[in-house]
DNA sequence: GCCTTTTATGAGATTGAGTCTCAAAATCAA
DNA sequence: TTGATTTTGAGACTCAATCTCATAAAAGGC
């Protein structure tokens, strides 16, 4: 068993939920996608081999996926919820192009080290961050 | 004349666009809002005195404030696209809380700064950044 | 294995924010 | 005032996301 299998099956018995085969399929769609997906894509994922996956099942597996800490939402583009694996990643911000959108990820202790700093002067306590920061991405910018 | 008007009023010529009824009392219901609201909520608003404006105008408003640079979309909450008052304020970022939703807006000359060297770093020229910082706000960690 | 309780599922209906359509109305330069 | 052009309101429409509910699958006890 795959370490994210692991984490997804402890995280269902710590909540009383059972493991089904509609959410291992997802489960393993989704690691197929090691970067950003939304999720009419991995329906149209799911639905190639599963043609039996139903969207709502999808829709509902999603937030346990987030929930178990394994995929979060960092962003919406064109109307969509996108979602990333972030399982054994590390927080990181992304560039968006708004041009082409495409997503650059950058990692910065430094930003994380301010951030820190100011939730502190505000009695905060940080949860998760999402850093999107968009522009114009390089090879946008030489045409 | 005010000086978001004034603002308004040059983006609307720039661009040969008309300055209607309908755009005025929008602009200056946004303006009423000096902090953040959602589209919903501000037809609720105009609606009070403006039966007459529709949706559609609000939705098809709104995008030209936005490239006049009078706001800005920061985030997104409970489905709903949140806009901002940004005209004479700073950039900063926004620290939501999970429990009550309360927006704690905090700016950071510094984050700013690291921000450009990690787009220098990756030949990315920033246009607008929007740092959200999910947690739990003094109050809700006292209950 | 085989019940039995509980939870999850699929299919399709529903919601609701946001967009589009188009005839009618308003704007503004001449 | 006129008339070309843009904008508007009303409601239809879109589509991602959610909900409903009868049926099906899971897991623990026998």
């Amino acid at each position: 068993m795959k370490s994210y299998e692991k984490v997804f099956v402890d995280f269902l018995k710590r909540n009383n939920l059972k493991l089904t085969h509609p959410r291992s399929i997802i489960l393993q769609a989704v690691f197929r996608n090691h970067d950003h997906f939304d999720i009419e894509t991995l329906y149209d994922q799911i639905r190639v081999e599963h043609k039996n996956v139903s969207r709502a099942t999808i829709y509902r597996t999603i937030p346990l996926l987030v929930e178990a800490g394994l995929i979060k939402n960092p962003l919406r583009q064109e109307s969509k919820d996108r979602y990333e694996y972030i399982y054994g990643h590390r927080d990181h911000l992304h560039l968006v192009c708004s041009k082409c959108s495409k997503i650059i990820e950058a990692g910065s202790k430094q930003i994380e080290k301010l951030l820190a700093e100011i939730a502190q002067k505000h009695d905060f306590r940080i949860e998760e961050y999402n850093l999107v920061v968009s522009g114009i991405c390089k090879k946008c910018l030489n045409k």
